[in-house]
DNA sequence: ATTACGACATACTGACTGGTTTGCATGAAG
DNA sequence: CTTCATGCAAACCAGTCAGTATGTCGTAAT
């Protein structure tokens, strides 16, 4: 197989892959037909099963290849940085709040999105979503250890409860925002969840009265 | 048509409902098939027909005659009572987090469940959720500012932002969990929460050092 | 006793689903 | 020039789905 061929291919699985995860985000992924991707794609049923073995895999594909790495480039990564503190975490909820993304309003978040509804059905999605999970909150937990060796945030803090509060807000931010359509009560929970941020930090003792 | 029979008649149709609610919480409306519910409860395509006109008022009627009614009693009601503050809130919390539902920790919470899934799909079923939402809100709103003119928590919260902060952590709490199938994370994120409503109170200015 | 209707059961239909099979074009390898 | 595998198209298949048409049985009013 020669490299051009090799690069179509590819190029063909990436159509599907992101074209899938687009419906999927929209609809879900039971409700996404394969007949929906294909005709979206100008491709056939022959196309699709020569690159996946059925739709379960394509469902773990779209997992892995798609909202695993959207997040950890889009949430984890801003985090990464070596001077990565409380600070950066409530910019980047800023940035995601002023986004007027008026589609993820009402589409929620695709982590949450699968993990809601794959639970009880496909177990290998579960994991895949279990290990960005447990990235996210772990590179949350160590941001505020960060913040904490400084002085930046409290001492009394436990630190990964905190990120497990923080990301459990932000994800039911997002979701309970869905079924109303505009990102007015998404805006709401997050004031609030920068707000809870700010309440983490040393300076925030002498402000509170 | 007389009492017997029409006693009858609501007998099966809140059979199905029951059913139908159960096997939604844990699979979700379109992973559920009325062959599913009818196998259940022991009935036939012509009972459901005879008591919903198609699976999409079933889906209705779960939503406004199960998920909604449960969650008034459960959540919303223990807050109606007269001197109901941040205390009852966090004792609300408390109990959820203690009952060691292995269940609810893998399906989550029916009204999310709905919400998320549905958001795209029926505009009916949101407008329910949203109005049961809305109403959590205001009573939580309520039970915030009762405790902020009764000075127990501070005077500069935000009560109406603060109650869509808190219903969306709890709602995250319960989301973030399902993939995991254990309670563990659910339970550090409502930690997480009962803390911040610590941090509300007045009397917290004094201790957070 | 007859009629009429409500509350279901049974059997069936058409559409749509994921999945398979086969055929065909193209480009690389010998 | 032939051979052969790859990448995909087209047609097909079996199962499942929501929904319907019709039949039946019991009760209740007349």
């Amino acid at each position: 197989m020669s490299k051009v061929e090799k690069a179509r291919s590819e190029a063909t699985r990436q159509t599907i892959l992101a074209v899938a995860a687009a419906e999927i985000y929209e609809n879900g992924f039971r409700s996404t037909g394969l007949s929906d991707i294909l005709s979206k794609t100008g491709l056939t049923k022959g196309a699709f099963y020569h690159h996946f073995r059925s739709k379960a895999e394509l469902g773990l594909a779209v997992a892995q290849e798609v909202v695993d790495k959207t997040i950890r480039e889009l949430w984890i990564k801003p985090l990464q940085k070596a001077n990565a503190g409380v600070e950066s975490l409530q910019s980047t909820l800023q940035y995601a709040m002023a986004a007027n993304n008026a589609k993820a309003a009402s589409n929620g978040c695709p982590l949450c999105n699968l993990a809601q509804e794959m639970a009880n059905q496909d177990e290998q999605i579960c994991a895949v979503l279990r290990s960005t999970i447990d990235d996210w909150l772990k590179q949350i937990t160590q941001v505020l250890k960060t913040d904490q060796k400084n002085g930046v945030i409290r001492s009394n803090i436990d630190c990964e409860q905190s990120a497990y509060f923080i990301l459990s807000s932000l994800q039911g931010a997002i979701g309970l925002a869905k079924p109303y359509h505009n990102p007015a009560p998404f805006r709401a929970s997050m004031r609030g969840l920068i707000e809870y941020l700010d309440g983490l930090k040393v300076s925030s003792e002498l402000s509170t009265a």
